[in-house]
DNA sequence: GCATGAATGCTAAATATTTATCATTCTGGG
DNA sequence: CCCAGAATGATAAATATTTAGCATTCATGC
């Protein structure tokens, strides 16, 4: 369910039912078992995807196998979009988490879809301006912060996403890579996170204690 | 002229004449000279803006008064996209850098006109297709890529822009924040890339002589 | 309830990067 | 044509980060 886009609208959400039940009528509705592909990196075949029960895992695996998770998806949210409107090969693989059910969209379907139905070119663009603002948002981290305000603002939209009492599920080699540092300095700036009471560390989790300590070290480096 | 956004596609000739039509009825043409404002960071004035007639720059200045470019617009491209579908302030200031003419489309006339000229909403999609696209790659980009191969990327992204002959019209300390890294380290960078042939550094420029050198440091962090 | 792979915590040496300066070169405006 | 501001080239010292190990703890499937 945990979506690495924060203000990431739901799709299923925004274009209501009557939404959905053109994309049915266009749609292949596919089943994956969890750990099976949905799409191969370099595959050329354009089209939306849209999770309706289940999660799915978009990333990349390095040639020394290790995976590097961009984004997940959960039920209403879609991937692949780009495709359908940028004539690109799929830039990551797409695997089940889950038994999954996805419909697929293809992007010839989709330019009909979008000409009888308004609501769902209305609601990709809210998908695609939500996403557009959290990708710049990061870039910014990425220019402007040290490794110490990345980590800040990365904990605090993993928060934002996952309300339930501060409790952000991550590993901290997958949190090393979202934040661009090796898992020893990840390792180091958690530690004096913890000492400064900002959080405790867990396995396979942390519990955020002081938000708005956080947001301070966003602002200004620290 | 040059757009930080390689492959973002030109809003106006995506919309045709039909569509730019539509859109001056519903839009206030305003001109400003350069050196002026045309948003500020923190306004909430949401809206979709043009540029019909020359340049603008988005970007935002440190406390200490340096300009942090992260985008140039030149004539039919289009800024503030965002903020028409999310409900959010202006994150950067907007200035001319020529004297300018831009369309100013209000968020509540754009609902109108995507509703009224569907071509308007057709070419927005691709607009944040592209741009999203682009976005995702410089994130990746940052994430797994050392500054050598952060630097190639970013030379062929602009090379790819600006077609003429390799020469490149940027400043050190743009490019430098472009990357994420500080003046002194970008100039031991380019030294070196210089040292191995594969450009010239200049004032204010860079010649490019070996893209294809570039590429390979790109992949393969060097 | 145990074995095993995954995740974490830690360290030291090797690299890389930033900060702070300063001199030099270049360009455009007056 | 000259001057002032901008841009570049360079250096050393201070920090930060990565790489490469290794030991320990945790969680899950069998």
């Amino acid at each position: 369910m945990a979506s690495a886009f924060a203000e990431d609208q739901n799709f299923l959400d925004l274009i209501g039912a009557e939404g959905l039940a053109a994309i049915r009528a266009a749609a292949n509705r596919v089943r994956y078992q969890a750990g099976s592909f949905v799409h191969h990196r370099g595959d050329h075949r354009p089209g939306l995807s849209i999770v309706l029960e289940g999660r799915v895992q978009i990333g990349n695996l390095t040639e020394d196998g290790a995976q590097l998770v961009t984004l997940e998806c959960g039920a209403g949210h879609t991937f692949g979009e780009i495709t359908s409107f940028v004539p690109i090969a799929r830039t990551h693989d797409v695997i089940a988490l889950e038994d999954t059910t996805i419909l697929q969209v293809s992007a010839s379907a989709l330019q009909r879809l979008l000409q009888s139905e308004p609501r769902i070119g209305s609601g990709l663009l809210q998908v695609f301006a939500g996403r557009l603002h959290l990708a710049l948002e990061i870039l910014e981290d990425f220019r402007a912060n040290a490794p110490t305000g990345r980590l800040a603002s990365a904990l605090l939209r993993r928060t934002r996403m996952v309300p339930e009492g501060g409790c952000v599920q991550v590993t901290q080699s997958a949190l090393a890579y979202e934040i661009g540092v090796s898992r020893v300095t990840l390792g180091k700036l958690l530690k004096d996170f913890e000492a400064r009471g900002l959080l405790l560390r867990d396995y396979g989790k942390l519990h955020i204690l002081d938000r708005h300590a956080l947001e301070r070290f966003r602002e200004r480096t620290g």
